[in-house]
DNA sequence: GCAAACTAGTTGCGTTTGCAACGAATAACC
DNA sequence: GGTTATTCGTTGCAAACGCAACTAGTTTGC
């Protein structure tokens, strides 16, 4: 990628890195008949310890559409994986929750996605390591404020 | 996104930055008409100052299909941005060129990015950022060797 | 020189995705 | 209390993507 300033890297790169990730961890990824997407795995990334979120909560903290949202947590239900649950207090959201199976694909990911780690960051120190990940933290959560935002409904 | 161990924070903010990146800087991004994708964005960038690149150099560094890429080539070329012309060397292949309208909309791209930039990084120091995008890059270049072998064709 | 194997790019097809329109439930306003 | 505005989730639709089959051009082996 020559020909461009370091701050432009950061959007190419983390789209790159991204995908090549996605396809090298997904293609080893089949749990119990289940064969999970990028999407899905994002969507559970969530939802491990973190019980009662909403369908909304998760279309924005993993930037996807809410209709995609919808039906890639329809797939994951079907296969077992979690379940939506109407809030009694407000009967508009759906209050999401892993199954049991649902935990154990997470354990399953997790357990495939090292070896494919060690090679992508052989060469790279710890310190190192923990500086991108905290500086990829600090990039989202700053441009989180900035997506939240376009609610502001253009009313004509 | 809780319960997760730091080597796999790595797939999710990837992707996630990514995705919050090409969002916020493709709704400015309208240059003479044409509305740039993603895609379209990851190709001219491997583009800039590098003339004579084949579209399946473009596959692999972009890690997209290439069907994916020819389509996306074949848009840029009608908007005016690139030029394909068959090598005479090799009539199947296509080498690959940026018109100056293409170089002038990655200019377009750069001056458009920063205020986005300057917002992403802004309690972020220039060598931690720097640390990241070099950390980043050899990831990209260890997985790229895994992703390009795959051509051993099964032949059974 | 010719047939088989291979490679670069294109195209058809099914899946995934984002956008927009919609229905149901709640909140706000008078 | 009833009307209007918002919000959450679903669904229709069109665009984009990956896979696989295909065409055309090149290389290999005999």
């Amino acid at each position: 990628m020559p020909g461009t300033k370091p701050h432009d890297l950061l959007i190419f790169l983390t789209n790159r890195v991204g995908r090549q990730l996605s396809r090298l961890m997904l293609e080893q990824m089949e749990f119990e008949g289940f064969l999970p997407q990028s999407t899905h795995m994002g969507l559970v990334a969530d939802l491990v310890g973190n019980d009662g979120l909403r369908q909304q909560d998760l279309a924005i903290s993993t930037i996807k559409d809410k209709g995609t949202v919808a039906r890639a947590l329809k797939q994951l239900e079907s296969a077992g994986l979690l379940m939506r649950q109407i809030d009694a207090d407000d009967r508009r959201q759906k209050l999401i929750r892993l199954t049991d199976k649902g935990n154990r694909l997470w354990q399953f990911a997790q357990s495939k996605a090292t070896e494919t780690m060690v090679t992508a960051t052989h060469d790279i120190e710890q310190t190192e390591f923990d500086t991108c990940i905290d500086v990829l933290k600090r990039v989202y959560q700053n441009l989180h404020q900035q997506l939240s935002i376009p609610q502001t409904s253009s009313h004509e």
